[in-house]
DNA sequence: GATGAAAAGTGCGCACC
DNA sequence: GGTGCGCACTTTTCATC
């Protein structure tokens, strides 16, 4: 299902990576190419899920006070699985991915105060069962954040 | 600098969020208000910081194959801006935080494969002046990711 | 700030290559 | 896959409230 992209691909990928709702005629009107071809271009790499344009919120701005946290999580691996899925089903859990090293499991949790986050943590995270361990260093500040791939620009808060 | 968004701009974000692309006018539609409305909310957002509609792409689609990994850093408190900067400056480093807990910086790393990363993380990271630790974790899948908050509806993948 | 109206520009489907 | 065309729709500007 990986379609290789070839260099139109790109181009197109880096347009909207700059401005999402950039017109698909100024796109290939830049490009040298029609506006159907940027538009099918578009509608392939959404729908393959390789591509996709949203908008997103800067929580410093949007939410106050709001609290960012990391769980960095031990489990027994027969229920691996399970942990992941119960933990992505939280609201609350923004990130979750499974790691090799020092822990199995990351999820990041994203919530209003101190109060909810030990709430989420002590109610929801550490009583899933398997679960080992849990140890939560608390976000203070993001300093980069990109979004995009090492390929074209990249667009950084 | 933060203003108070009201539930009009609530209700355009979570619209832009589902997609980025979605006509203003049918926005306003949707709310019962007008397209200019509609436009002069988000271009205000916009120029803020506090909105951005931008397309980004699936790392594990596009980039093949591609190795991500957090870094977990302990630091000399005296050189945690500088430490900061210099991850930041480095495109490989796709997210740099500040935490308290068990580590002082979470640093994770986009790369090709294995050998770059040990590149990176051993001839660009750890001889950085003042880090004391880094302990490396390889990211195996993403499970979950939100790029947006809490109060509106989230967009996954 | 919000609105409606006119002009310019865009998205989309389609027939064709 | 790519393209050009036609039409409906959207964006943009601006005068108005």
């Amino acid at each position: 299902m990986t379609d290789a992209l070839d260099s139109l691909d790109w181009s197109v990928i880096r347009a909207l990576e700059e401005d999402g709702r950039r017109p698909f005629r100024e796109i290939g009107r830049a490009l040298g190419v029609s506006e159907a071809t940027i538009r099918a271009r578009v509608r392939r790499m959404q729908e393959s899920g390789l591509l996709r344009i949203v908008a997103f919120t800067d929580p410093a701005r949007v939410q106050s006070p709001y609290q960012l946290a990391l769980v960095v999580m031990r489990v027994e691996p027969s229920r691996h699985e399970a942990i992941v899925e119960a933990l992505s089903r939280h609201p609350e859990v923004s990130y979750v991915s499974t790691v090799m090293g020092r822990a199995d499991i990351l999820a990041e949790v994203l919530v209003r105060d101190q109060k909810q986050l030990w709430e989420i943590v002590s109610r929801k995270i550490r009583v899933i069962e398997g679960v080992v361990d849990a140890e939560t260093m608390l976000i203070v500040e993001v300093h980069k954040l990109r979004y995009v791939l090492p390929n074209g620009e990249a667009a950084e808060s």
